[in-house]
DNA sequence: ATGGTAGAGCATCTA
């Protein structure tokens, strides 16, 4: 199964180019971020055309998430789960793809560490664990995607003396992305690349930041152990960021070894 | 010198 996490920054702006990924990289579950759709506007359509079924929670504004899926979509969740404080945003959704537990994630910017955002930031990643509590099992097969806005790591920055005092790497963010890891929740993309640095996931558009290597890892593939365990490739498809009119973000996938006795017909 | 670019949408806000 491939597992894919992008945030395209304006689907109605990056369909296209969207499109032209689904049929050369083919993943099987993809996550996006940053929609900017209403659930109306969304084009269910384009993507059933490759062979993708399509779930969105979007507001029409800003943020946006959905989940493309060919082994299937059940068990919807929009937004955070009963129980856990409802967001104002549309973040966040959870679907069962494939018998595997898939959840979209938008994480909140946090602009600056004295921003009103930045708690805000910071109360939404509680929640997100406590979201993932009521809807999934680390003991199940769990893939939390997305964009998280939070450098796991300083080699996970170009720089990380330019970071000191911003947002993406301060101790309190971190913190709240490393419960979920002890919730059983562990780095899909890293696991393949334990010793590499200077791996990227976006890149901001200002003062050729792409082609200067300056970019941030901060979109993510977080899997459960009965999925961490059968990571066989991982790679950030840079091309994506190249050419005509990309987002600003390149997508992140996840190769997982196949297993016959689990899957819904994922390599038919 | 708080710059620079992109997207939504029409004045700025978000990133």
């Amino acid at each position: 199964m491939r597992l894919a996490t992008w945030n395209v920054n304006s689907l109605k702006a990056r369909l296209s180019r969207v499109e032209e990924w689904l049929a050369y990289a083919r993943p099987d579950v993809v996550c996006l971020q940053e929609t900017k759709l209403s659930d109306a506007a969304f084009p269910h359509l384009a993507f059933s055309a490759l062979g993708y079924e399509s779930v969105h929670h979007g507001n029409g504004r800003w943020n946006g998430v959905a989940i493309l899926s060919r082994v299937g979509v059940d068990d919807v969740v929009p937004g955070f789960a009963e129980g856990v404080e409802a967001d104002t945003d549309t973040r966040v959704l959870t679907a069962r793809c494939g018998g595997v537990s898939v959840t979209s994630v938008y994480v909140p910017n946090g602009r600056s560490l004295d921003d009103e955002h930045y708690r805000y930031k910071l109360d939404w990643l509680a929640k997100l664990r406590e979201h993932l509590a009521v809807v999934a099992s680390p003991a199940e097969e769990v893939a939390v995607c997305g964009d998280f806005n939070v450098a796991p790591e300083d080699r996970d920055v170009w720089d990380p003396g330019a970071f000191a005092g911003s947002t993406h790497v301060s101790p309190p963010e971190r913190e709240a992305l490393a419960a979920l890891g002890s919730w059983g929740l562990s780095d899909g993309f890293r696991a393949c690349y334990p010793h590499e640095d200077q791996l990227y996931s976006y890149w901001d558009y200002r003062s050729g930041d792409f082609h200067e290597h300056r970019g941030m890892r901060i979109d993510l593939v977080l899997l459960s152990e009965p999925l961490e365990s059968r990571v066989k490739w991982s790679l950030v498809d840079r091309n994506a960021r190249k050419g005509k009119q990309p987002s600003d973000h390149a997508p992140v996938l996840v190769d997982l070894d196949y297993r016959a006795d689990r899957s819904q017909g994922a390599r038919s």
